[in-house]
DNA sequence: AAATTGTTTTTTCCCGATAAAAGACATTAC
DNA sequence: GTAATGTCTTTTATCGGGAAAAAACAATTT
């Protein structure tokens, strides 16, 4: 069963809702390009529409004939990609379960719980280890470091560290960079949210992220914007964990976020890093508040 | 041929030369930590010893009977990870080669090359991808950003970020930490070399990583720490690779190195951070003077 | 009884094989 | 002649299998 056609299912499912808007689709390359993947795969989308009645396909020409139903999706859990699916159930056991640190981390067990081979297992573990939570003994087994309160800090540490450096290189950027209109269009999504929160307050988490991965890349170095991964990563996860006072939480930040847009805006270097700090130092014991006393560093 | 028995060759290379020292070896568990290998492979050891007459081995005596001879060796090349050995190969093509930027890498091409399964490739690549010199496009090839000036510049600015940080946390460190005495041990072997530098200047090189390492260590950040994985590798082939006014550089930096140490011993933050300064600006310049002109970024 | 040796089981490491997906080349349409 | 489609080739993603190495268990020895 070497490989799942994950890649199809998912650009399927994302082709059938393009459906909706047109009367017919456009060419091979173009469509492959839309979904984000090769030709071969486009075929097999517009194989499987014609197939089932979707659309009439004649070389140039792809009418379509319906609109999709509900039943012609393929299944959600279907379009998730092996490395996905991995990331969940590791993180699960990771979280849910009293994961203490310094436990080993079994590759073959964890495959045949998963119901996935070693091989993805041991790719998944490898690029996993970057975030700090796990490392290898070699030709042995991983180790869990654990999310301890130390993770948290040293975490937080770099964070700062890399904010405010990339905030003043930010605030310093030309009158005329691109990024000014990111910002204002991120301004403008921060005061909609804003003033719908709560109902939205659960959008935040992905406005978040792309609000300071836009700060990340003013710093111009991939050292900086690759580490915001470990961020989203934690942050990701830990707020599926824990719900706690989420709403209150949510307008806090934004809050913070658009007087810190507001110094950014204003371009002066001592009102950024202000408004910089303290954002982080929310987020910070935000974190910090969350993770449970019993969670702590264990002796090696 | 699934797997080499890389591990049990270099231990067993390791365990001739204690053989020298003594006229019985230690019991096997013992003999597992002395060289990182566990029972098994220690058992196979005792038994080829025994059946090439090196040693009576009777359950808990284990004589030496003679002398190990060149010829009982295994080669050198036979000991070697295959990590190590991937490594080694993709570095030279990495380097050696015109490897410009936007260069794709495909691993089953560098999987025949080398002669190794392409499971083996792609593990190293989602290694050596921390480094920040490769990426990957999602179900396609990786793309070689290249050793670039750009990627020395980003690199030496994380560096510089770092050590400044932890050489403040060393300084601050209790008078009885147990750092100081390693730091008075380095001190030592610097001015040892020092001396000799005249024919030890490429001695440099393995002192100069166990220096920076300890320094690190102190700001009990495992980000930081890991972070040096990336500098020893770069400084490692960068120095196998350009040799040029090696004796020179070296000279400057063991003197540079003193006077640093002697900066955290005098625990002054103002002289720490001024010693560590001007090393880490000399480390710069020494790196980007050896980046050829012609390997500039290339616009994606 | 604590540590060591003998034996068996489990796990890691790595290869070869195969379907999915990407990519290259040839052909046709506008 | 550019851009699309049709066809063929190569590469990636993933599995199962098997030898090396680790780990667990049982039997001795001091």
């Amino acid at each position: 069963m070497s490989k799942s056609n994950n890649v199809y299912k998912d650009a399927f499912n994302r082709c059938l809702r393009l459906l909706d808007e047109t009367k017919s689709l456009p060419s091979e390359p173009e469509l492959g390009t839309l979904l984000g993947v090769s030709r071969t795969t486009v075929r097999s989308i517009l194989a499987r529409m014609e197939e089932t009645g979707l659309i009439d396909w004649n070389k140039r020409n792809k009418t379509v004939l319906r609109a999709p139903r509900p039943e012609d999706f393929f299944p959600e859990e279907e379009t998730d990609s092996l490395a996905e699916i991995i990331e969940r159930s590791f993180m699960r056991r990771l979280l849910a379960e009293g994961a203490e640190a310094g436990m080993q981390i079994n590759e073959l067990e964890l495959a045949r719980e998963i119901g996935v081979g070693t091989t993805s297992v041991r790719e998944f573990l490898i690029r996993f280890s970057r975030f700090g939570l796990i490392e290898k003994r070699r030709n042995s087994h991983w180790v869990l470091k654990g999310f301890t309160r130390a993770f948290a800090l040293e975490l937080t540490e770099i964070r700062e560290m890399f904010e405010l450096r990339s905030a003043a290189a930010f605030a310093a950027l030309p009158e005329d960079s691109a990024v000014w209109v990111d910002l204002d269009m991120l301004e403008i999504q921060h005061r909609q949210l804003a003033s719908e929160i709560a109902t939205r307050f659960n959008e935040f988490s992905e406005l978040d992220e792309r609000f300071h991965r836009l700060i990340h890349r003013a710093s111009h170095n991939r050292f900086i914007v690759d580490f915001y991964d470990v961020i989203a990563m934690i942050f990701h996860y830990h707020y599926q964990w824990n719900k706690a006072e989420e709403r209150q939480r949510n307008e806090v930040a934004v809050q913070e976020h658009l007087a810190y847009i507001a110094a950014l805006k204003s371009r002066d270097p001592g009102k950024v890093d202000a408004a910089c700090r303290k954002h982080l130092k929310s987020a910070r014991q935000t974190l910090l508040t969350s993770i449970p006393e019993g969670r702590q560093a264990q002796p090696a």
